[in-house]
DNA sequence: ACGGCTCATTGATCTGTATCAAGCCGTTGC
DNA sequence: GCAACGGCTTGATACAGATCAATGAGCCGT
């Protein structure tokens, strides 16, 4: 079963729980920033969150907007994306639970976030959340770790954006994704024959890697030819050759 | 006089006093983290800090290496990069007097950086570093503001990457530079006619860019035609129609 | 089972930018 | 002063990926 799916219908049992109050039991608690926290510093840190639950489809921070709060994802896959007047748009990144909204924000937010599926929030105020800074320091220095791994992220990235070619992102991005999904031991590649989900459609594909939805199907059938992956469903890729992958990923020459 | 080449000369002087061990008579002081520093905290920093100087063109860290230290950059420019195998290279950003590098860092360092002119740089300790948090936590928030801020930059980055057209890239980088420089009124467009330094070359442009060198000089070029600046030498620009030049790059359809 | 969506794939063509190729300009060294 | 070099610009051509255009495959509601 696809982890994604199990995780949004955890999410869906939940929310008919009162869990609002009680971050110990949070099913989101040992991936976030709480994992840091003590029991008596996620009863403070309860206080100041509000529990949330955003339909499928809706934009729940806009860009521009004045940023209040902060929010934990406790369930669901939100795409975080930025958007220029005439409509093109380009997706900075897809966040799942136990991740952090709102963190590269000075008074108004410098992105706009739209729920994949159903999700469930923890939403902080943001002057709430300085108060338990000051209560609990461990959570700054959390923080600045989540800061920093997401900086390398964007870097890379960056890098893919700047000088990657199609098959490049598409590959790096089935790698990347599979770190993310836990399907590589330690810091390597998945084993052969891997089954990865891409709940995402090829427009978020597309406007997360700088490419048209088309080039990201022709490079997916490319791969399929090249037999490095098998792609039955559109959204369910099995790593054939995940160390080829690895490779064009790298950009070897 | 372009304000670069005035740091660089201060940066020499400095260099051949004694000025290793007093923070509080720092040129960068008041610009980088040390800003939110008592003297007593800078006086303890300085125990932990060492002064280098970079001869111009050295690459001063490598990818890959193991992160040894932390760097804030008393004079100078720098250029911090990633490459591919096959030698494709990309610029993530230019970092000036104040900044501070090795942020995004976790066991070895996931970019390089290489000194464009002769650097002067103050150098940490990461064990140490951590040492000084804990005695001066106003220094782990100022981490994570300056890591916030540098996220909302890598974001605008991306969209930049992934969406925008040459020129669209071009007139940005124009902008963003002269907001770098001080010469936007508070969060304003330049005043028309302002003077800009390019201390960079065209392929340091490209590879920030994500394009090639040829077509940064068209961009140029074009702009130069459409009298939107004016370029009479390669490292210096005139903003002739500076909100012309923020529609552009702004995306205005 | 069927119509009507939306999303993905595939094919044909176009185009923005890369690549290849001179030439030019400013600086350095002799 | 002049040659040689490196960095920039400009022109001609090529190509990766965009755009335009069908077609196909799930999926939902009835």
């Amino acid at each position: 079963m696809p982890e994604a799916v199990l995780r949004r219908s955890v999410a869906i049992n939940v929310a008919h729980g009162n869990a609002a109050a009680h971050c110990g039991d949070c099913e989101a608690r040992h991936i976030g920033m709480c994992d840091a926290l003590t029991d008596d510093e996620l009863g403070f840190l309860a206080r100041t969150a509000q529990r949330t639950t955003v339909a499928a489809g809706k934009v729940f921070i806009e860009e521009q907007e004045s940023a209040a709060y902060f929010y934990n994802i406790n369930a669901g896959n939100v795409r975080v994306f930025k958007s220029l007047p005439d409509g093109r748009r380009h997706i900075t990144g897809f966040m799942g639970v136990g991740q952090f909204l709102g963190l590269d924000v000075a008074g108004s937010y410098a992105f706009s976030a739209e729920a994949m599926g159903e999700v469930q929030l923890c939403r902080f105020h943001r002057r709430a959340l300085h108060e338990v800074f000051a209560e609990f320091p461990a959570l700054e220095r959390r923080l600045l770790n989540i800061a920093t791994h997401e900086l390398t992220i964007a870097h890379d990235q960056m890098l893919l954006l700047g000088r990657k070619t199609a098959q490049e992102r598409v590959a790096s991005f089935l790698m990347t994704w599979a770190e993310r999904n836990d399907h590589c031991p330690a810091g390597g590649v998945p084993k052969p024959g891997q089954k990865l989900p891409l709940p995402m459609t090829r427009i978020d594909l597309a406007d997360y890697l700088g490419l048209t939805i088309e080039t990201v199907s022709r490079s997916l059938s490319a791969m399929k030819r090249d037999g490095l992956i098998a792609l039955d469903h559109a959204h369910e890729v099995l790593l054939l050759k995940p160390q080829r992958l690895a490779d064009i990923a790298a950009g070897a020459a």
